[in-house]
DNA sequence: GTAACATATGCATATATATGCATATGAGAT
DNA sequence: ATCTCATATGCATATATATGCATATGTTAC
């Protein structure tokens, strides 16, 4: 990638560009944020943190709920596990998940009030 | 899929269900919902939303702050312009992108925060 | 008009990931 | 110990999407 022929000494703010780069969250945290959006990115699992919003349930009910596959339940709560969202206990035979704490609701509902006033226009 | 097979009599608790199909999220918000992260879900375009947080910058400004190809900028700005979390204007040869209104901050602030307690951990 | 520049877009490709089948694991009941 | 049930996991596959090259579009200057 040439940078020369890239508006080097007409267009770049560089005073701006300078500031900015001051202000930016660093590369690590911005990564780190975006891999964390990526778990609410996808409707499945979106659905499920919303039906464990308010109390546990156990892997079939969600799969009954949402009338998803129970090996698809598995496999994304398998996802939330890993990124720390949730937290589950046994109960004889079945697993009962809930979630770990109330960032996520803030993310969702700060999400949720983007999308309805979009409606609104 | 035979639901015979799964916990049909023993395990789902009907009650709770019945409950929860109220208050959850109806099927077509989760996945505006779902559509709407995965603008965020990616690590490039986060770069990018940063960058004119505070201010505008021309498309050429960006390429040069985040070391970014202007064929790759160009085309998340794209995406951020389809999913209108952004505006712009033309000023000669130059366009000036800036975000288009308060929820994006609020939505990455609330990311930011639970990124950053996690770390704490 | 043409040349130069800033930005956008079409196309091809590489990479990620969501899903489901088959099967493994772990727990209770007999 | 064996059977059944609830859940988890490995593997294969289909789909989505991020990126870059080549090129198109739109603007200014001459």
């Amino acid at each position: 990638m040439k940078d020369e022929f890239i508006c080097k000494e007409n267009c770049p703010h560089y005073k701006i560009i300078s500031q900015v780069k001051l202000t930016c969250p660093n590369g690590n945290a911005i990564i780190d944020l975006a891999d964390m959006f990526k778990i609410f990115a996808d409707s499945t699992r979106l659905k499920i943190i919303c039906a464990i919003l308010k109390q546990e349930l156990c892997v079939c009910d969600i799969s009954e709920l949402l009338n998803l596959n129970q090996t698809t339940v598995s496999h994304q709560l398998k996802v939330l596990r890993d990124s720390k969202l949730v937290k589950y206990r046994r109960e004889g035979k079945q697993i009962f998940y809930s979630l770990k704490d109330e960032h996520v609701i803030q993310i969702i509902s700060a999400g949720l009030s983007h999308i309805s006033e979009e409606e609104e226009k």
